[in-house]
DNA sequence: TCCATTGTGTACCATTCAGTACATTATTGA
DNA sequence: TCAATAATGTACTGAATGGTACACAATGGA
């Protein structure tokens, strides 16, 4: 018979287009198994918690990428206005700038979100506090830096909607530039980057 | 037979219950008998086209409210930072201080943004230049003034999702303090108000 | 009083749902 | 070469899905 998968990991990815698409409940096995090419004994081969685990293992596999390539580096990059740079340019390539959904955010709004409410609250938690750290380090006054990272967290989160309800990834663009300026305001320099 | 409702348009408010919690396509029939207390008999009797006929009442009574109590005021009342006031104390109600979601934006992440895409459209445009408007009422220079408009909308919704997402509502009345500071901010007066 | 209209409940439909069972096929390591 | 294991397809289940049909009950006006 033949083998079209190597990994359970190349799938994810798939599974994860699929979830952001139709949402938990939304997402059939029939639109996952069109999707991802494999049978209901595959995937039942690889996720034998069904829907749940898959869905599990795409938020695993989301958090690890932010943590790799978002937190961790607004966390010890040593150059915070640097690593505030990045955090903007990597999460622009990560929503395809704007164009792409957050499946965190997705989950966030539905009922789904009690199931994995560990995992959205984390995600976002996380978010917001390497963010505030990295503003603590570039100057900004502890006492303000968390809800300045707060602010930015949401504003993407709104943006994503606005984005996709206009139909105008615009708006994330304009979104992630504003945020730039808001962020990193007062530091001498690199002030006309973007 | 007991007749159970005597308007059509006393069932939305509950139809709207329904779509926030579980989506459109999570909202099923049973779901929305239960709430509405309606047997499919008076569902279809109210709503020939079903599902997609409610969610669309449910829609357009949302966004009378909006347009009725948020935007014409915005657009309106001669002393534009009340009317921003207006609008942000408005927002909390409707939106019970953030423990209530944005069925828009909930539709707007979804697939059924493509079935109404019209009215999320417009719902957001709509709230984003009558916002602009009263900006610049206020002085703001008009150039500016729509990008404002449009980070204020796409905070709301952001700080929805993420105040969900924490499980903290808080999140979202800071936003609104913070929203009422930045966009009236270089206002004489009234500053101290939060 | 009687009848048309407006509601309402129930039985039913085909379809889709997530999930199971299991035989069958590849692959791998010994 | 040969078994153990990993992967796959297919047939199936019972429940839930949105929607239809229709008989029947309440209501209001003539």
């Amino acid at each position: 018979m033949a083998r079209t998968v190597s990994e359970r990991a190349d799938i994810l990815p798939l599974l994860g287009e699929v979830f952001r698409e139709h949402g938990f409940e939304g997402a059939s096995l029939a639109h996952i198994t069109a999707r991802t090419g494999l049978g209901k004994g595959s995937l039942y081969h690889f996720f034998p918690g069904g829907k749940e685990e898959m869905a599990a293992a795409v938020l695993a596999e989301i958090d690890l990428w932010f943590e790799t390539n978002v937190f961790a580096p607004l966390r010890t990059e040593a150059d915070g206005a640097a690593a505030i740079r990045d955090m903007l340019a990597r999460t622009d390539a990560y929503f395809r700038s704007g164009r792409r959904v957050c499946l965190v955010g997705v989950f966030a709004l539905g009922e789904v979100r009690d199931r994995f409410s560990q995992a959205v609250q984390s995600y976002f938690a996380r978010w917001r506090d390497a963010l505030a750290g990295a503003l603590v380090r570039i100057g900004h006054p502890a006492a303000a830096a968390s809800e300045e990272a707060e602010d930015a967290v949401l504003a993407i989160q709104g943006a994503l909607v606005l984005a996709r309800a206009l139909d105008d990834a615009a708006v994330f663009t304009r979104t992630l530039a504003r945020l730039e300026r808001r962020l990193l305001q007062g530091l001498g320099g690199r002030s006309d980057r973007n």
